[in-house]
DNA sequence: GAGGGTGTTGCGTACTGCTCGCATTAGGCC
DNA sequence: GGCCTAATGCGAGCAGTACGCAACACCCTC
C-alpha cells in the first residue's frame, strides 16, 4: 500500500527533470514514515541516523524540491521554526504555544470562515499553511 | 485625545515599577501615530529619526515590556519577521502573502470557529495572535 | 536640589533557522 | 561505459532576535 507512495513520488520528481538520491530517497521514506509535524532539523536527525553524511542543507533543497511539486508543504509556527508534512489530505493545524503540539482539522472547519473572509473583505484564505495558536485542551487545563 | 493615551501608558509602565525613558517615550509615540503594522525594524528606524542613538536592542527590550503589560502585541507574519502593534482593540490579522499588506479583522469574524475549535477539539484559539495567511483582493485578481 | 538605588540602555556578541556559492559527486540517458 | 548536468557537502553568510555587561539616567528620598 504505501510502497507503492515512495515510489509514486519518486516518479514527480523524475517527471519533472529530477534525479533520484538516496538523500531524496531516504527523505521521503521518512517522511511517509511520520505522522507528526516535523521540522527540517527533526528531519535531518532521521535521515541522518541511516545515513549520516546528508546535509542539512540538502534536507532543505529536497524540501524546497517536494514544495514546489505540492508533495510537502511548510507550517511557521509562530517563532521562528516551520514544520513540514505530507501534502496528502488538506488540513488546517492548530498549534499549542504551550506544548508545540498540533492539532490537524479538517479543511471543512475553516470553509465557513474562509467564505465570510472572501464575501467581506476580497481576501483568499490560503489552505493548509497557516497556523491557528492557541491552547491544546491539555494544556489549557493544566496551566 | 491621544496626548491622553501616551500619558495612560506610560503610567502602566511607572505602575509595574518600571521607569520612563527617551527611548520608550519616543517608541510609544512612533507606535500610537503608525496605524501600520510595522516590524520591529521599522520602529527602530522612525524611532532613530528623532532619537539617532536608540539601539535596536533597546527597541526589542521595550516592545517586549510593553507586550508584558498587554499594550502591544506582536504576529508572525510567517517567513521570519514579525510585525508589532498597539492591542487598542482585539482583531485578528489577514497578511497577504504576496504584498505583505495586512488586513485587520474584527475578533467577532473568528468566533464562530473559536467556538467550534473549542468543542470538537477541545483547542483554546488565541485571540490576536495568529496570522491567517492568503491573498488579498488585489493581489488575487492581479496574479 | 543633591544623592543613591536600580531599572534601562548601548554595544558587541552570539544564536537560530535558513540560504547560497562553489567545487565535487553521482544519476540516468545515450 | 561516458557524458552532461542535477544534486550534494561544506562552509560561509544573512536576517531576526536575545543576552551579558558596564555605563547611564530615572525618580524616590531627603
Amino acid at each position: 500500500m504505501d510502497g507503492g507512495r515512495l515510489e509514486r513520488i519518486l516518479d514527480q520528481l523524475r517527471a519533472n527533470g529530477g534525479r533520484i538520491t538516496t538523500a531524496r530517497r531516504a527523505l521521503v521514506t521518512i517522511l511517509l514514515e511520520t505522522d507528526r509535524h516535523v521540522t527540517a532539523d527533526d528531519l535531518a536527525e532521521a535521515v541522518q541516523r541511516s545515513h549520516p553524511d546528508v546535509h542539512l542543507s540538502t534536507i532543505y533543497r529536497c524540501l524546497d524540491a517536494l514544495e514546489e511539486l505540492g508533495i510537502v508543504d511548510h507550517v511557521h509556527l509562530g517563532h521562528g521554526r516551520a514544520v513540514y508534512h505530507l501534502l496528502d489530505q488538506p488540513h488546517q493545524h492548530l498549534v499549542c504555544e504551550a506544548c508545540g503540539y498540533v492539532i490537524e482539522a479538517p479543511d471543512e472547519v475553516f470553509a465557513p470562515l474562509a467564505k465570510k473572509l472572501a464575501a467581506d473583505y476580497g481576501f483568499t484564505l490560503r489552505p493548509n499553511h497557516f497556523a491557528a495558536l492557541g491552547s491544546c485542551a491539555e494544556c489549557s487545563a493544566g496551566d
